[in-house]
DNA sequence: GCCAACGTTGGC
DNA sequence: GCCAACGTTGGC
């Protein structure tokens, strides 16, 4: 599964945020949801292609393109006490949750939720499919080439 | 702010 | 292992 589309809430991350990091790269801590995590720690490979959308804010949608620049490693922060994402179930020998590191590739026209609602073809988008949450899905070839298009 | 949909937790 | 209660996501 070379091609997928993480969701981010702008207010966090946004394509902004991830072009201003350092080597334009973040660890995409924070996934508290094991079949994203299974995503990020089975599935994804170095250089796999991503969709990075922005939700939970005005316009939702693909704001850009980043790529997947590390494999799977501990998310740090489930050992910090003091974060939201901390789990207190988890320890150095045995953690619970994973991410992987991301690095910007580029912004593009953002293309809606609306839009890619409107057309047929994306009718498979996995974050299309009714009360889909998952914050993490694998987007297929046929799709991919479709929504890139769509950038222009 | 509302609420539908879904995931997780915990008592039994 | 069931399932009610609760918490979260995310569009609107």
């Amino acid at each position: 599964m070379p091609y997928w589309l993480m969701k981010s809430e702008p207010d966090e991350v946004s394509i902004d945020d991830l072009a201003g990091m350092p080597e334009k790269t973040i660890a995409w801590f924070g996934v508290r949801n094991y079949q994203a995590r299974n995503y990020m720690r089975d599935s994804m490979k170095l250089g796999d292609e991503v969709f990075f959308y922005h939700s939970s804010c005005p316009e939702p949608g693909i704001a850009g393109i980043a790529k997947v620049v590390s494999d799977a490693y501990p998310d740090e922060s489930q050992f910090d006490k003091k974060s939201k994402y901390f789990e207190p179930a988890a320890t150095r020998e045995n953690p619970r949750w994973f991410n992987v590191d991301v690095q910007f590739v580029k912004k593009t026209r953002l293309v809606s939720l609306q839009e890619l609602r409107d057309d047929p073809k994306l009718e498979s988008l996995i974050i299309l499919k009714r009360g889909n949450r998952l914050s993490i899905t694998p987007v297929t070839p046929a799709e991919w080439k479709l929504i890139l298009k769509k950038m222009g």
